[in-house]
Order: C-alpha cells, then structure tokens, then sequence
DNA sequence: CTCCTGATGTCAGTCGCTGTCATCAGCGTA
DNA sequence: TACGCTGATGACAGCGACTGACATCAGGAG
C-alpha cells in the first residue's frame, strides 16, 4: 500500500460532483472538496486548475474521439459527412452513461460560470473537427464554417435530447436535427 | 456641478480599457482601474458585476438589434432570412467603429477568462434570437437551430473580418460565409 | 544504505467580490 | 428658510478562490 489512499483525483472529482449536486456550485468551498477527499485544497489545485475544471476534464476524451472520427472516415465523405459521423460518435460515447450525463448537464446548467466553461470547451471541440477537416483537405472558411455548425446542431440535439428523458438515442436526434437544419436553410 | 465628476460609469470603462490594452487583463486589478477613474474599488463594482462584465456590457444593445431586425423583417421572409437580416444587421454596426471593436476583440481573445465571457454572450445573442423567430412564427427546433447557426456563421465571418483589415465590410463577409456554408451544406 | 523523486501538507499572501454602515450634496416640501 | 429624504459614493471588514515557497516522507534506483 502506497503512502496515500490512491485515485486522489478520482476521489476530488466525487466529492466534487456530489457537494455540487447537494448543496450547489456556488455554495461549495474548495476546502469541503477537499476534506470530503480526505485532501487539502492545495492539492485539489494541483490536480484541477480551477474549480470548475473538475468537471470538464473529460472533455479531453471527446475531442480526441472526434478528431478520429473525423479522420478515420471513408475517403469518399464530404466536409458535412465528416462532421456528421464526429458528432454522432460523440453522442453515442454520451449516452453510454446517460444519468450520468444527465445529471453533469443540471449542474453545469443551474450556474452562469459553469455554463461558461462549457461553452469554451464545446469551442474547443469545434476548433480540434475543424483542424481535423483541414488535415483532411476541406479548405477554409468551410472547415471551421462546418466545424462551428456541427456544434450548433449538437448543442439543440442535446438540449432536446436532456428535457426527453423517454427518448435515448441523441445520435439520432442529432442527425434528424441536421436534416431540420438543411431543411431551414434550404 | 454636482457632487462628484459625471459619468463615473463611462470614465471606469476607459480606464479598464485602457490599462487591460496596456498591460493585460489579468495584470490589471480593479483597484488600479478604480483609481485611475478617481473612485474606489467598491464604487466599480456597484455598476459592473465583475471584472470581465466591463468589455460586454454593450452586448445588451447588439441583442435588441438583432432582435428588431428579425421583428421588423419583410412578411415574406424565410427563417434564414430572417437571422440573415438580423446579423447584417448586427455586424453593419460593429464596423462603425472599427479600431474600437478590433482592440476590444484583441482584449478579449488574449485572456480565457474573458473569451468565456464573450461566448456566454453570444449564446444570449442566439436564444434572443432564437425567442423572436418563435414571435414570428418559426417552430421548434427550427427557431433554435437557425439562431444557433446564425452565430456559428457569424464568429466564423468575424473571425476572417478581424484577420483582414483591408477588408471592412463585415456584413458581405457575413453573407459570403452564410452562402459558403449552404455550399457545404448541400 | 543513501539519494532522489513525486505526491502531499502547511502557511502566508494576493485579489476578486460582498455586506454593512457612514457621508453628504441636491432636491422637494412645509 | 429649515428640514428631511434620496442616491451615489467612501470606508472597512471579511470570505473564498487561487498561488508561491518550503517542508515532509514513502518508495524506488543505484
């Protein structure tokens, strides 16, 4: 057994989403993270850089999921079947968990700052597709115009996927909400 | 003259802008804003809500614009019409100021915190555009996804805007993009 | 056995932000 | 004229997020 209880940063991020979900993120300290851990709050800044951070580091995982959706497409696909198939593997990596998802998405929609920081991440996904797109040929504007949009349609079919609970499959709802949008631009 | 020197609001803002241009967002403290508009950190805070809120607190102005636009569109317009017209309408008057809108964008493109601030309100730009295409009619999800589409398009044609200076005319880089996209689209 | 490494603890300090109370010019009203 | 009210500001104490610097100490490498 090694000095310390191990998967310190597994334990801040429990103890982080469960003082969240109970008492709210703002009414949260840093220091009852920590204590709930059995940590102090310096080491919760060493693990996450700040304390909304502990509940976005998975995003690192999606992105590079759609970076290789992206790339690992048939050669045959255009710029928005690339984008399709990203962000339908995306939605299908979300719904493996989704009262997990669920309930990340009304903690991170009941405040201003989490919402913030969802956004930049979500920017930052759109800006990895869009690099990808590139690596694949599709020049600009088009690779950052489709990157952008593919984000746009995601965040509607999210959102209506969320206040459905009875409907679970998101890749479908995003690619019926793809469909709607050509149709409106049509 | 009353008792204090006019427009404490205006000259806090100055002073914000000028000393984040000078020497960056986060060297910057409130206190050194405060005082270079002769009023105290307390009195900053009493009419913006915080650090960041100081670049944004026009973005109230840009909403209702779009909003108008989309209310005061032609009977016979289609959805897409409609968001087209309200962010021409939104970038004819950002370029009436160009060196002021470029240096604020510069501003807020060097700092993370303040480029969450700006996407959080466009996400606000969307939804009040999103609410008056729905006055006029427009179900859902379309509502959603033509507003939310309207701003991917536009970050996409601002960001080729700021890139160029040669190139003033935001409103025909907005509708070039939109045309672009329905390329890609199709 | 010794040295080094890396994760953690401890502590002091800065700064963003808030609550509370005091101040006081200008205004209306008696 | 005198009086009281209002609204913008100042003064001050305090909390909590976050950082830098230094100490501690198990376990691995040699």
């Amino acid at each position: 057994m090694g000095r310390w209880e191990p998967d310190a940063r597994g334990r801040l991020a429990k103890a982080a989403m469960e003082l969240y979900a109970e008492h709210g993120f703002e009414q949260t300290t840093v220091a009852e993270i920590a204590a709930r851990a059995g940590l102090t709050e310096r080491t919760f800044f060493r693990h996450f850089a700040d304390k909304r951070e502990v509940l976005f580091y998975g995003m690192e995982r999606l992105r590079d999921l759609l970076a290789r959706a992206v790339a690992d497409a048939p050669a045959a696909a255009t710029a928005m079947d690339l984008v399709g198939a990203a962000f339908e593997a995306a939605a299908a990596m979300l719904q493996e968990n989704p009262e997990r998802v669920r309930l990340r998405d009304a903690i991170v929609s009941a405040n201003a700052e989490l919402r913030e920081r969802e956004l930049i991440k979500l920017a930052a996904l759109a800006s990895a597709v869009a690099s990808a797109l590139r690596d694949r040929g599709v020049p600009e504007p088009g690779a950052s115009l489709a990157a952008e949009t593919g984000v746009a349609v995601f965040k509607v079919a999210f959102a209506r996927w969320v206040s459905a609970p009875g409907q679970p499959d998101l890749p479908g709802i995003f690619r019926e909400s793809m469909a709607e949008l050509r149709g409106v631009l049509a």
